[in-house]
DNA sequence: ATACAACCTGTAGCGGCTACAGATTCAAGA
DNA sequence: TCTTGAATCTGTAGCCGCTACAGGTTGTAT
């Protein structure tokens, strides 16, 4: 009865955040959430900022960024005097990383497409697909 | 001098198919590729199939074929009458899966570019990047 | 014969989770 | 208060597709 007062436990903090418990458990033995204070048995106990916090990673990640990427982001986050331009670059460094997957996967799409297209059209002798992957 | 006759070693396999080493053996583990004839000293020895085999699994790869797809491919290679249908199958589910990659890298781009481009442009009192990832 | 590159096996690590097992704690009803 | 049953705890192992060792053995050129 002592317990969770004001904060949440992991699973409401899960549910608000859209993070897994478990995934919750690995990013904080991953140092990239600060453990959070515990009730008297040793449940895990939330507030509305760790709840933030999630958010923050769960949107961080959904934009391709490493988790190293998040500490740090995390971390200018949390300085005083957030230096826009360090943020900006990092950004900056997975929107090309994103571009660049981005392209890998076109032309992916592009040679798939091809070989179902010729697969689809010509009767040919032997299967065009297998034909193309052993060149 | 009774060795690699005919055939030629891990090391060029490898070369001429542009496969890690490491991953060619990997990939025998891993029951992908079978295992090749050894010299009298245990050494690998691969033949033109085997770099040709080899070739194919780089290729499928390089289209983000999963190892399990590869394997199935593989084994379609090597059936007498080779279903075209079946290996289209596949080849579709790739594309299938390589064009919602596509989307997520999209929109991700999307929101990455928008969030510098905010930066860059307001003199906001806050980043505006950590801002969004905060929400 | 010697040197040294290339190869061998086995194991462990990466990133980013996910899935247990087995023990404990919490919250709600009787 | 007691009892259930859900939720949580820790610790460990597994997933994919490699990659990187360590420590030992072969192959080849001089």
């Amino acid at each position: 009865m002592v317990d969770y007062r004001g904060g949440i436990s992991i699973g409401a903090a899960s549910r608000r955040s859209g993070v897994n418990i478990e995934t919750i458990r690995f990013y904080e033995r991953s140092a990239l959430l600060k453990a959070p204070p515990r009730t008297a048995g040793g449940h895990r106990v939330y507030d509305t900022d760790g709840v933030k916090r999630l958010n923050f990673v769960r949107r961080a990640r959904e934009l391709g960024f490493t988790l190293d990427q998040v500490r740090a982001l995390l971390a200018l986050a949390d300085e005083e005097e957030t230096s826009c331009a360090q943020v900006a670059a990092l950004a900056n460094d997975q929107l090309n990383a994103v571009r660049g997957r981005l392209a890998d996967l076109a032309r992916m799409e592009t040679v798939l497409a091809a070989m179902i297209e010729r697969c689809a059209s010509g009767t040919v002798p032997a299967c065009p697909i297998l034909e193309a992957l052993f060149e």
